[in-house]
DNA sequence: TCGCCCAACTGGCTTGAGCCACTTGCTGGC
DNA sequence: GCCAGCAAGTGGCTCAAGCCAGTTGGGCGA
């Protein structure tokens, strides 16, 4: 890193961008104030507007700025996160007979919906096949999609996947599952679910999500790949979650393994 | 969503993109491939070289896409991820004498090297005050910053925080910790670590981050918020890692409770 | 033969101009 | 008193041109 890299010799663009960070983040721009507007930025620091207009581009991929068409600039709020804990597999928590994500909702309480767009006997992912122990080659997995909002607002989109040979002719196939949902079902073909283990990574949504999810410009995506492990330790569901990472995280408790 | 969305009425640059993204996810632009110059693509769609420029930056911060200067753009190879599985904390890994990274980097055939840029007497941040419960308003900890490599390249920054008044006077002051690191003298000080808590989030990287992890543009990073309870339930140590995204990924596995 | 240098290529960044679409508030007509 | 419509402000996006800074390879001179 050459010290060059520090203020003098940056280019107009990255030293606007500098200057309302640090605005931002000493509170002389609170969360929510409008930023000055572009063509009165290119005029503060002598620039053309694309300039500007590049430097709050900059912000913006940083997430720390949003853009309303028409209307202005506005710092970001921060966003209360909609929180995800380990707890959400335990079984006390089906004694309430709400869904890990309703539950949720509730504890913060928002309104809970969850749309089923497709329920769909397909080949699996490489990746899923690998886990379900399945081949990857042949329609051997049903893939059930589902959107979750709060509020009406997009939260996660996941992707369920189960043994076509267990899930055939079942509730499984259906939007509505029955009592305890899919774990109910799947209990009912005994598996239990014993142990869980979750692939977590993060990345920059494709155009498709940032879509269905609302996302603005910025804002990455927290991938889960859950894999549910029965009493025989086999693994029966195999789910891929992804959430906006603005307004969710994850919360892992678990004891420490000697 | 209205169905203008899809192609007909979409800017060029975006037009640009969507047909770039696609060549790429068809396999005719394959991993490590160069993509046509922006003077090129400009006169390929017949659109000015900014507009094909515009179209490259939309896949940059998508991940998909990486711009090297003087050379050309290149489609971004997927990155084999460092794990850091939930066992990392497990007692038995102790019995090797390595710290869990020094673990893991072995596991993958790599060097790993820790820099320690920093340990002070420190105000806490609020989260951290809240967790290790101590006040946010004194020195009442020790912050340790630790930067992690794995043959050379920056994986991680780790910030841990300790609490003053058992940290002073002891090895968890100095760089070199001792046999175990700082969880064999947490133990001397009578904290076993029992269970612990991980909170996780994901967001772009502020800029000091992005060049101390020598981040490419649309690359997020994952943040946890880790907190170690000892055979009490007390906390007694909480640590933020900053990970970078496209290199490493977390590995939850743990039982199901009743 | 070796090595230096330069030309031609790449992306990085800015300029200044223009048109479009969305938002807001004011104003004038009914 | 109301409301339609316009004007002014905002960001969205493009264009054409230009200069700068890395990279590469070929050719020329020692």
């Amino acid at each position: 890193m050459t010290p060059s890299a520090l203020s003098p010799q940056q280019p107009p663009s990255r030293r606007i961008a500098e200057e309302l960070r640090r605005q931002i983040e000493s509170g002389d721009l609170h969360s929510g104030a409008k930023l000055p507007s572009e063509r009165v930025l290119a005029e503060q620091y002598g620039a053309a507007r694309n300039t500007a207009r590049e430097a709050i581009r900059l912000l913006a991929e940083q997430g720390l700025v949003t853009a309303k068409h028409g209307k202005g600039v506005f710092v970001r709020e921060p966003q209360r996160l909609f929180r995800f804990g380990s707890d959400r597999y335990s079984i006390k928590n089906r004694e309430t007979g709400l869904t890990p994500f309703r539950l949720e909702a509730k504890r913060q309480g928002k309104v809970a919906r969850i749309d089923v767009p497709s329920i769909a006997r397909e080949k699996p992912p490489a990746d899923v096949a690998e886990r379900l122990n399945v081949p990857a080659d042949e329609e051997s997995v049903v893939h059930r999609e589902n959107h979750y909002y709060a509020d009406d607002e997009p939260v996660q989109i996941v992707s369920t996947y189960l043994r076509w040979d267990e899930a055939r002719d079942t509730l499984l196939m259906q939007a509505k599952t029955g009592k305890d949902g899919i774990y109910g079902r799947l209990e009912d073909l005994g598996h239990v679910m014993t142990r869980v283990r979750d692939e977590i990574s993060a990345r920059m949504p494709t155009p498709a999500e940032a879509r269905t999810l609302n996302l603005l410009p910025g804002v990455p995506v927290l991938e889960v790949l859950h894999t549910s492990l029965d009493q025989e330790g086999v693994p029966f569901e195999v789910s891929r979650y992804v959430h906006r990472a603005d307004r969710t995280g994850l919360l892992y408790e678990l004891p420490v393994e000697k």
